[in-house]
DNA sequence: TCGGGTTAGTTTAACGATAAACCGAAGGGC
DNA sequence: GCCCTTCGGTTTATCGTTAAACTAACCCGA
């Protein structure tokens, strides 16, 4: 256990010759406090390097000052831009309302669900997840009376912040006809997110109808789709006039490397369009 | 404030028939426990849903199972590939000790040694650092008796996972003799940082040894150091067998973007050579 | 049969702060 | 003189959990 090394506020409110709810209110509220009693005891919090405790506070007044990110694929992947982003967004969120920001860890042996959990039990004041969230879950988020967000996926009866998927494949579909494609092949999510799943069936549907040749529509386990590489080259290599479009940069941006190691040109030989708009940290140098 | 929306450990034992020491003894430790008493404990708990109180625990047992990060040149800026392995790293850690890891905000009015006290007064249960501290905040933090690491840079009396900047500066300077480099301009930091003045001094130093011939040595105020980019587009188009070395990889990386873009070959026109070896999200599309 | 040790719990007292209720004195209107 | 309000605090009772000390029952060998 690891005891406290600075002063308490009884030493403070001692030393002030006032009460400990004294030292509280100055150094917080402001009212009900004479000027003088409360220089008096902001002198004595100095002399002391009096510091509240965040663990004390956080038990009576039920307010941590730290908000939660929650991930519920995995965890929370700084590595790809789509998350630095989030979180980059949710940092300047946070200078506005003074508070800090929890990432969770993934457990040995606890489900997601475990962790989410463990997260809303007292440790922060307000969430933010990204996951595919089912009725129960998403009751379970709700009876715990916490301020939450969810991002990029919906979760019902919680506000959700989404992306137009729909239209999105539209635009996608307009775009490769423009360009003059004829076929594609969907690299699509391996996670069940609702999210990926209306974005392929809007791109689907938009390509159909403009006249799209569909030549396959696969799924990859991986954030970055190398997995499917050898089957998108082999299919590039035979068809002219073919667009790859992946549900998420993430894996356009994958993709990109692996077939310029390939020897296949990006646009040249094969059409490569991602789906969010992530900047990557040097973007202009792309 | 917000109040909690679970049951008790009160209730809990109530339930089960039992003091609520049992109840926090069977949830944890295990010892003393009868088997018998035990399964009770645990049917009631999950009944009732019973999640322990974060904030009650952290504030008893001194322990709140969070780990903090803290940046002292402003912010833990997630977008630079730096910061994104350091923390990928730490949830490696996390995940291994199950903490959680908490990234501090930057709060209007407040000094970086007001946050960094912040963050220690009972919210984490170690820290790590990523600063230039004087013996003054060193020994505040040593004061606050929480296990604290700093890295990248030394703290004084602190363990500290530093560079061989002197190392790195020797190699650095040979491998510019060997792919025949005469020139160079040092395009250093902006920022305080002990490792960044060694890694100067180290390199300048072996630099001359060498028998390089040094044109200047600036430093840059932002990140990506596209303020210096006028000056060193400038110099690259005089010189000859030029090399531009950078303190770290960030501002290789963001040079190497702005002399693309007018129209600078790299390496043709000139050398460009980095610090640090950061992937990038994409490192295999480089 | 007695003392010592183990087992399986319980009781008590915090941890350090704050919400809510209370209280004395000064001021003021009628 | 009496009642009411405002000011500037104090007192009390937790928030929910766990550390430490205590206890009752039982076992066991001498």
């Amino acid at each position: 256990m690891r005891k406290r090394t600075g002063a308490t506020i009884k030493e403070v409110a001692e030393r002030a010759g006032v009460s400990a709810m004294t030292v509280s209110l100055s150094l917080r509220d402001g009212s009900r406090i004479s000027d003088d009693t409360r220089r008096r005891v902001l002198d004595a919090a100095r002399a002391l390097e009096y510091r509240p405790d965040a663990r004390a506070r956080a038990l009576r007044s039920g307010t941590t000052n730290i908000l939660g990110l929650y991930a519920g694929y995995g965890y929370v992947n700084v590595r790809t831009p789509f998350f630095t982003e989030i979180i980059s967004g949710l940092q300047e969120g946070c200078e506005r309302f003074q508070k800090d920001l929890l990432l969770h860890g993934i457990f040995h042996g606890q489900t997601p669900e475990s962790i989410l959990m463990e997260l809303i039990d007292g440790r922060i004041d307000g969430l933010v997840v990204h996951m595919a969230a089912g009725e129960a879950l998403a009751s379970r988020l709700a009876a715990s009376r916490l301020p939450v967000v969810a991002v990029a996926d919906p979760v019902p009866g919680i506000p959700s912040i989404l992306v137009d998927d729909a239209a999105g494949g539209r635009m996608l579909a307009a775009h490769l006809r423009e360009k003059r494609y004829e076929r594609f092949v969907y690299v699509g999510a391996g996670l069940p997110a609702i999210s990926a799943a209306r974005r392929r069936e809007g791109f689907l549907d938009a390509a159909q109808r403009a006249g799209l040749e569909r030549l396959a529509v696969l799924s990859s386990d991986v954030p970055w789709a190398t997995d499917l590489v050898p089957a998108l080259v082999s299919l590039a290599r035979q068809s002219a006039r073919l667009a790859v479009v992946c549900w998420n940069d993430d894996a356009a941006y994958g993709l990109l490397g692996a077939f310029r190691r390939e020897g296949l040109r990006v646009p040249e030989d094969v059409g490569l369009v991602g789906f969010d708009g992530c900047p990557t940290p040097y973007e202009e140098f792309w």
